[in-house]
Formats: structure tokens, sequence, C-alpha cells
DNA sequence: TTGAAAGCGCTAACAG
DNA sequence: CTGTTAGCGCTTTCAA
């Protein structure tokens, strides 16, 4: 790791920093020869510009960070992915931050200790509130991705889960389901993101003529198959009586699935299943997982936009933006069913 | 976002810079009144230091890089999990890179047009070879991980694949197996990974007298379970003749379990399946999967032991390191087998 | 124990 | 089109 500067860079090809300078940094006005003679110093040198230096000259970092609770989530792991992609192609480098699902780290990743560290930071909220989010001074601008009612002076941009709950509610009471199970919501203190899907699922509910059964809606300790499984387990040899299943997330689905396998519980003939995220193994699975599919790309990509017109300075109140779901119908619960 | 610097605090506190400074960074020799003074100023004026400005003076970066070719497949996210948990706790932050399996960007990424951005890199190559690596004046110490022959000089830490595989193939052969496939090698241009995964399992067929045939060897064009799928899929169809397949991951595991089923192929009793890394869902799948662990939180382990002993200075020649596996035996090829 | 001043390596006015 | 020079905000000798 050879220390040259490019100061080293200059006095060898004789010329001021300056121009090395222009030249490291593609700035037109410098003439072919000048260019040429830089060049050469620069690979004789083996000089590569120092980032550190830089970002405290030009006040930028390049960098953005994105702060979720566990990127093996496979829902974050899917979304760190193509931000960190599309983050690439703008130009940025993705810094990961695990909250680790505790509100002690969420604060304080917020708060950052040190200022200057990414010019942005994406986030995934999973405890902290809104109104205890209104109250900090940021240390970079932040987009808020999910489904926590944001406040008003933050960007946010998230799909709209009270309707896609719905929707999911009525695909199974069009399966003919009267008691549709729930599970997945945290059992210490629910999340907003669970909230609503729950709001969703007793508000179409009510529409449909169908009983709300709150006794049929299954916590869990933690997200996670084997926490689902247990606790669709546990209420299921308790003797509970569903027709379906709405599941938080995917993985929730998954534990949901075999809790019933293993039971010897058909599906989708006795209980159809749902899930939310359509992650990839969702078309593997046996049965193949209906589910919700939020449109990540376009997530990324307008979190992205939103972060980038704040990095520039753009200062106005907190959009809010939605962005579109789609339910992919599969085995787990199809379009219909006999009966 | 206020503006707040050291020597603003230094000012409102009437002291000198120096002594801010020793505050924020807890040196001792300060006396408790200075301290509190001191305290108090950055509180009430929001200081933060400034990353950046820090980094250029102290020469680290707290920050590592971990490089894989994308998150979202399954062990790689698991991995990105552990690993930045770990640095955390060590007090480094992570920056993800992806390489998206493009040998061009594994090459970039290891040129690094910067230098200073990160203290040290950890690194899982899918194309590039130890010949070409050994080449490269790295930017920051590096350590190598997974199954990719490295280079004498640089840090490496990996499981034994040749001897996991053959771990597989014997287990594989006790059920009774005389015809095993193996599923998932690149159709373009096979990986050190999948080479030596086929290594163990010819070397162990040869061992038990059973013959080794690699038109049972089916490769796909990239890692996921569409494509394993596809390619069992249209092997099966075209009458292909197995009573045991050892998948190169869990994903083609996942896929070929799937082409099977669609077909009425019964796993493990017509045919037995095992995958490789033992991601999370594998205990869930139908049949649930056996699959071959790595020891991912030993491996991050010693990967940032290494590494932090190279970024302390440490300048002898790579160190090799092999990191314990287990096989993790379920139904889809279980212990024994009815016969 | 605290203060003054010299960098860390680069960028960007401002001249020339 | 190129050179000079003054910072960016912090740490760190070296004195006091």
């Amino acid at each position: 790791m050879p220390r040259v500067r490019l100061q080293d860079v200059a006095e060898h090809a004789g010329v001021s920093t300056k121009t090395v300078s222009n030249v490291v940094n593609d700035y037109p006005h410098v003439t072919p020869e000048m260019r040429a003679r830089v060049l050469a110093s620069i690979a004789e040198l083996g000089y590569r510009p120092n980032a550190t230096a830089r970002r405290l000259a030009t006040g930028r970092t390049g960098t953005l960070a994105l702060a979720v609770s566990d990127v093996s989530i496979p829902y974050f792991a899917e979304l760190a992915r193509t931000v960190a992609r599309q983050a690439a192609a703008r130009g940025y480098r993705l810094l990961l931050e695990q909250t680790g699902d505790s509100i002690e780290a969420e604060r304080s990743m917020l708060l950052g200790r040190e200022s200057g560290l990414v010019d942005g930071l994406i986030f995934q909220p999973s405890r902290l509130e809104t109104a205890e989010l209104a109250r900090y001074t940021l240390h970079a601008p932040m987009v808020l991705i999910g489904e926590n009612a944001a406040p008003d002076s933050v960007d946010n941009v998230m799909i709209d889960n009270v309707r896609a709950a719905r929707r999911v509610t009525d695909h199974l009471v069009g399966l003919g389901c009267r008691r549709i199970g729930f599970v997945g919501h945290e059992a210490g203190g629910i999340s907003e993101t669970s909230r609503q899907r729950l709001e969703g699922l007793h508000a179409a509910l009510r529409d449909a003529g169908v009983p709300v059964l709150p006794e049929l809606e299954i916590a869990t300790s933690a997200i996670g198959a084997a926490q689902a499984e247990e606790a669709v387990g546990a209420a299921l040899d308790a003797g509970i009586e569903v027709d379906g299943f709405f599941c938080r997330d995917d993985l929730s689905a998954l534990g949901t699935l075999r809790a019933l396998r293993v039971r010897g519980v058909a599906v989708p003939d006795d209980v159809a299943v749902v899930g939310w995220d359509d992650v990839a193994w969702a078309p593997f699975v046996q049965p193949t997982l209906t589910s919700v599919r939020p449109n990540t790309e376009r997530l990324a990509q307008i979190a992205l936009d939103l972060l980038e017109e704040r990095i520039a300075g753009e200062s106005g109140p907190g959009r809010h933006l939605i962005v579109e779901h789609s339910l992919v119908v599969r085995e787990s619960a199809p379009a219909s069913r006999p009966r």
C-alpha cells in the first residue's frame, strides 16, 4: 500500500496540483499533452486519490446508509440488494446498518454520534414511533420506508398496507373462508406494520359481513418461521377453528404451512394461507404461496429520488408516496376452490 | 442540520480546541470542571464531530467492506447479517458491495479507484481466479472467504468443501443411492466452489466403488431455484435416471425439490436430495431439507480476527484457515430409508 | 493539564 | 489553460 499523494504526482509530472486534480476529476480545459503527461505519472506512481481528503474538501461522502432491523430477513435482503444496486448506479456506495429490532439501536442510528458519515439515509423503522421520530435533529437527510406512519416533516414511501390487507381478506372471503386467522403480529407490542394489516383485515371483514374474531389472531414472539410454527401449532393443538390464515409476512406463512402440514391439515382445501412480501422462495414451497408483492424496485427508486432531492437541498414538507402492490395468487390460496 | 465545529464549542466554552477534543475522545487528564463545561457547550450547541475530518486526521475510517455477488442470495444475506453484527460489535461500520457475479465488478472493486475508503475488505470472489488476484496491489488489507483457492499471499477462511462434499456423498451412498446426480454448477464456466464440491463427490464415489456418472451432472445458467427447477425438469423429462441429488446449494435444492414434486417423484423414497448452506428455510420446506451447514458465526469471527491483525500491521504470508461444518440430516435425505 | 500551531490530502477561488 | 493559496474540521506534537 504505497502512499502516493496528489502532490507527488504533480511534482513527478512537473505541473501544479490543480492540474493533476483537473485530470483526475475529468475537468475539461486541459490540453491533451498535459493530460497524457499527468496520466503517465499517475500510472507510474500508482496514485489513487484519497477518498477521505476528497470528502473533507467537497463536503460530499458519496455514501448512503440503509437501516433495517436484520438483513437476513428475506424481504430486507431483497430490499438491500435492490437499493445497493440502484445506489451504485447513481454513484453512491451503501453503508448497511442493522438495528436488530431494538429501539435503542434505532435511536442511536438516527442521532448519529458523528456527522458527515453519509450524505443520506434510508430507514425502515420497526419500533420507533412517529412522535419521537419527528423530534430529532437528523445529521443527514432521511427517507423513511415501510408502513410506519411517518411524521409530516419527513419523506416516506410505502405500500398501502390497509388496502393490500383488504385485498388479501377479500380474496380469502371469496374463497369461502369465514373464520380467518391472522398470524405474526408481535406478541410484545404490536408494530405499525402489523397494526395496519390487521386494520385492513377487520375493515374488509366488516364490509363483507363476516364476523371479526380477534381470538383467531395469533401473535408471535418475533418475526420468523420457527416462531410462527410454534404459535400456530399451539393454537391448533388448543382446538382453534379456522378456514384461512392471513400471515403478516412470508416467513410467518412458511411456519404456518409447516404447522398445518405436520398436523395433517390440507392447504388450501381445509385452510387457505396467504403470505406477504412474495419473497424469492414463495413460488417454490409446497404448496406454492399466495402472497402480496410490493414493487420493491419502484420503492427503492422513489426512495432514492426523494433522497437525492433532499441532498440537493430540497427543504419542503415531507412527501408521503405510495408504491403499487399486487396479490400473486398461487396454490396456497388459489383463485377458486372446490367446495 | 446546523453546522457546529469543534472550534465553535471551544469558543463557546472558552477553552482551546485541544481540550474539547480531549473531552470528545474521552482522554484522561481533564479536570472534571473543564469536562463539565465542555459537555454543557456541546449539548447546548448540538455539536457532533465530523467523521470525515476525523478520518483524515487519524488515517482510520472505522469502516470495513463486505463484497459478495448478491446479498439477496440467502447464504450471503445470512453472512452479511453476521458480519455486520460482529463488525459493529468491534466498532466498525460495514460497507456493502455487490459484484453481481461480474468479473469486471470484482476487478474494479479490488482495484478501488480511491484509497482510504475502508480500513479493510472481506471478499467472496465468484469469478476471479487466484493468479489474477495475486497480481493486484490492494488499497486496503483483505481477507478472502469462501472456497476459492486463495493465493499464498492472501488470508483466506473457508470450509473444507471437498471433505464436506465427500460427507454428503457418503450419506447418499449409505442411503443406497447408486446413481447420484449433481445440480447447480455454472453452465458457462464452472466456479471454484462448484469444482471442489464435484471433486468431493467424485472422490467419495470412487472410494465407495460406485461409478462416477458425469451425465448426471446438471449445470444451471445461474444460481437460483428457478434455474435449477428448469434444468432438473428438463433432465427428468429427457429420461435421466437418478436415485439421489447432491445440490450445489439450498436454492438449487429448492428448485430440484419442486421439479421432482411436479413430476410425481417421491422424495426421499424415489430420490434423496441434499442441499448446501442450511439456510433459514431449510427446516420448513416440504420435505425438510438435509443440508451442509457451515459455521457462519465462526467464519465471520475468524475473518474479522485476521483482518484486524492485518489492519494492525501484520505482514506475514497469507493464512489459510478452515472452519468446521456439519451435515444436518432431515427428511429429504434421512439417516436411513426403507428399501 | 491546557494552549498554539502544524498538518492529514484534496478541492476551488482567484489570479495570471 | 495552469499555478498559487487558502481552507475543509479534526488530531496531535510541542510548549507553556
